[in-house]
DNA sequence: ATTTTTATTCTACATTTGTAGAGTATACTA
DNA sequence: TAGTATACTCTACAAATGTAGAATAAAAAT
């Protein structure tokens, strides 16, 4: 199961925080901020899919997610690639290299995280 | 205005097909294959959204799509930058290559694919 | 010409999603 | 301790989405 939108956007602010009271979440919302009882119910549902829980601390409740934003946009990404990029990175790749309008420079720095990750691999 | 799931899984079948009538696009769905009024109400939905068109062919219509694919998932991949990458390209660069494991042969690849993209942009 | 098939629209409905009021319980305050 | 604020749940409902039957129209087959 995966997030809606509207629990992507309140995940992303819980991974932010990291550990984060309701009232807190709330503010990180531009305005108009959406009432207290809508944060609720979509932490609510998060919960039942299994995506954050929360350590109460007197009557209230400190959520923190339990999936971790990279496995979570892991899993993400390479869905997409899986369904529309013929289940290939490099065919990923190749358009993400071409199409979403990287400057030289973006692509130069993206070529070395690409190194070093080879070198990370094989070295340990 | 973007596609949902269903309309974007009928619109990678547009991609693929380039030009398609809609008794072949059904066939390219797995069985159970869906009626084909949901795919006649999935083509008219598209259609009011920009995303699709179709010539007339005697009685009967071949639709084409009207956004191309790198265009589509460009908007995508960067409002997933934008939100959750902190706008930074080198920020999901990172993540993607360290963790949607690829193999170094992959890393490497996608490291040729920039290199070329490098290239082509100083060159012409 | 009548039946059958094909193509498309209209309408409908269940499910999911976004949003929040009303209610309840607990805690804080005057 | 009566009144107010806080935290959360339950219920509700509109909009979006997934799915398709019934109806209609045109074409093909007999």
């Amino acid at each position: 199961m995966s997030l809606t939108k509207a629990e992507e956007q309140l995940m992303e602010y819980l991974w932010q925080k990291e550990k984060v009271f309701m009232k807190d979440l709330i503010e990180c919302f531009p305005d108009p901020k959406p009432a207290t009882t809508t944060v609720a119910t979509l932490l609510k549902r998060m919960q039942d899919k299994g995506f954050v829980a929360y350590t109460l601390f007197g009557n209230s409740r400190e959520y923190y997610p339990l999936v971790e934003k990279k496995d979570y946009f892991s899993k993400h990404v390479n869905g997409i690639i899986k369904n529309f990029f013929n289940d290939s990175v490099a065919q990923f790749g190749s358009f993400f290299a071409r199409d979403t309008s990287m400057s030289t420079r973006e692509l130069e720095e993206l070529r070395n995280i690409i190194d070093e990750e080879i070198k990370r691999k094989q070295n340990g």
